[in-house]
DNA sequence: ATAATAGTTGACCAAGTGGTCAACTAAATT
DNA sequence: AATTTAGTTGACCACTTGGTCAACTATTAT
């Protein structure tokens, strides 16, 4: 019962696009409420602060990226066609972003991670977690990959991390040079990483 | 001739600070002036604004920081020893960061720059000026290595692309879970990209 | 000593900030 | 039709922000 409204969603959708476009600390809620033409007092009625209607967006896109992710990881493509696979869908959803708005805007949950961290506990915790998940989709792969004998990852906890770093790592670089083709070689070298030469050019 | 002082410098510290434990967004000349204890009337007597006392702060850190690194990449140094000794340098200043302060603040200019591109350009462009300075060190260094054959690495600027993502990727890693240790893996990673099992023990 | 120079001070301003609120409006329930 | 509930509105507040300025002070050269 009541009045329904789509004002919370239009001011998640906001704050995703101004904190991921500029930075987080840059961003004001009064912007917010303009970008998603939305007054302050909606705001306030939805939402107790910018961390909070932060968090709130990024549950709501990971519940939307969530299903993709799975598909991607899906065990039954051949594991490292799951990075493959991640890491050109990476490429070009950032190749697609510069045709789209001019800006190679890198991995979200990683930029904003940086930022926040030493402040904004929840917010950053929030991020800490989805990060993590992010890396049990690689990890998970890399031991399907090494139990298949297809790689010699004995670790492959370790060979995650360095995978994980090494991709986000790339990310940001493309996000501060603004530049997709950086991303050209993710999977390239993801496969290199974990000892494979083979694979490597196989199709998106 | 005139009056002395030292508050350009006081500022550029303050920023510097600032900026790396917080975000450069979240920082205002306000908290600078503040921290700097010098009065609003006196930043603007030295700089026009936020980011060109950031701006300058980035050359003054610079200036301090090349010798150091001319040291540490000279080429009287084995090459694979000057990426290992480069990583472990990195891996001693964040866990003693964490040990003075609490935090592992990673690497300022990668968080920073992801932070303010898009916006600030004259920042930003001094960002990947000197991002761009770190990134010849590695190359030669492989390319070096490259030479006297201790690793197989043609294509020395994709190598040293590939290890630029990596170790920054890292560093920031290490940020988002304030955790040191996050680096000690970094030196083996870097040599494990290059093709090395060996050397990777060695004493820093 | 004095004049020129280099730097300091703190009051001041307009604009923007986060945050509140009582009155209002639209939908659903009865 | 009346009531309850969910959401909207925009004015309002105290405070902070970036930025300016004329008056002031300390140093150095002459």
């Amino acid at each position: 019962m009541g009045r329904v409204s789509d004002a919370k969603r239009k001011l998640m959708e906001a704050v995703t696009e101004l904190i991921w476009h500029g930075s987080y600390g840059g961003t004001t809620i009064d912007q917010i409420c303009v970008k998603a033409g939305v007054n302050k007092g909606s705001f306030y009625y939805f939402f107790e602060s910018k961390s909070d209607v932060a968090v709130a967006a990024l549950d709501a896109t990971w519940l939307q990226k969530q299903p993709e992710l799975d598909a991607l990881f899906s065990p039954t493509v051949p594991p490292l066609e799951r990075l493959r696979n991640f890491c050109n869908r990476g490429y070009e959803m950032q190749k697609e972003m510069k045709c789209h708005c001019g800006c190679v805007l890198g991995c979200p949950l990683f930029t904003l991670g940086a930022e926040v961290c030493n402040q904004e506990v929840k917010l950053h915790n929030k991020i800490k977690d989805l990060l993590g998940r992010y890396h049990t989709y690689i990890e998970s792969a890399i031991r399907d990959a090494h139990a298949q004998g297809l790689i010699h990852a004995p670790d492959a906890a370790a060979k995650a991390r360095m995978i994980f770093a090494y991709s986000e790592g790339l990310m940001t670089q493309a996000r501060i040079l603004n530049d997709a083709e950086v991303l050209g070689e993710m999977a390239e070298g993801v496969l290199g990483i974990l000892g494979t030469k083979s694979l490597t050019r196989k199709a998106a």
